[in-house]
DNA sequence: TACCGGTACTTAGCAAGACCGAATAGCGCA
DNA sequence: TGCGCTATTCGGTCTTGCTAAGTACCGGTA
């Protein structure tokens, strides 16, 4: 992961994880390796679990444990009625920076 | 401003600010004042002289101290050529992370 | 002269986010 | 027994942006 992709992961990873859990529950384990093959290669897996307890705390989603066959028990994350709130917000923060970047980025020219 | 749009400015302001540069040298006053105009309303001023200095301790900027008709001195900052390198290599990541991110919201659908 | 407002920059202390490394734990297989 | 994969937790570190306050220069006005 080079640094600047650590940085501009800031703020942006919490919007990325409930968008990936939108619609499709899933276990820490399970959503990294979503997202790795999604192309987020070197993303830490620490940084996803501290992220899960984060939005949980929050109440953005709704936890079960669910035995698993080969290992600890897993912990099933569903985004809930205000996590979906949550991450339309997200989006149109996330559209609002693009826009402006995106009209930089033309000026640059 | 919101929390969300402070974390997620968090790794790009400091693009936003060397693509502002570019082409384009300015003073802190002036770039803040520049950034207002473009919709970044509520950035504090605090924070872009901050970032101002970080940047120039990285060498991606020139400055030169101009005096004012009104006020103490301009410090005016002109992108290098290192930090055209460095612009660069940010608009590449952030490409990386809009294209995840563009991905995510239409599989969400 | 004294003061105020606008211009311009600096600094100290704080909160939040992501990272790394290590630890804990269950299970199957050689 | 020990290795490897699954699965989660925790402590300490670095970077970043924010707030709040202060310094400094200038022109106009009372």
């Amino acid at each position: 992961m080079t640094k600047l992709e650590t940085e501009m992961l800031k703020g942006t990873l919490e919007g990325i994880i409930l968008a990936s859990l939108s619609g499709r529950p899933a276990y820490g384990y399970e959503i990294t390796a979503r997202l790795r093959e999604q192309g987020f290669s070197d993303i830490a897996e620490g940084t996803i679990y501290a992220l899960l307890v984060r939005i949980e705390k929050r109440g953005l989603v709704d936890v079960e444990k669910v035995p698993s066959e080969k290992g600890p028990p897993r912990k099933v994350h569903s985004l809930n009625a205000r996590g979906e709130e949550y991450l339309e917000e997200f989006w149109r923060t996330w559209s609002f920076l693009t826009e402006r970047l995106e009209q930089l980025r033309e000026g640059g020219k």
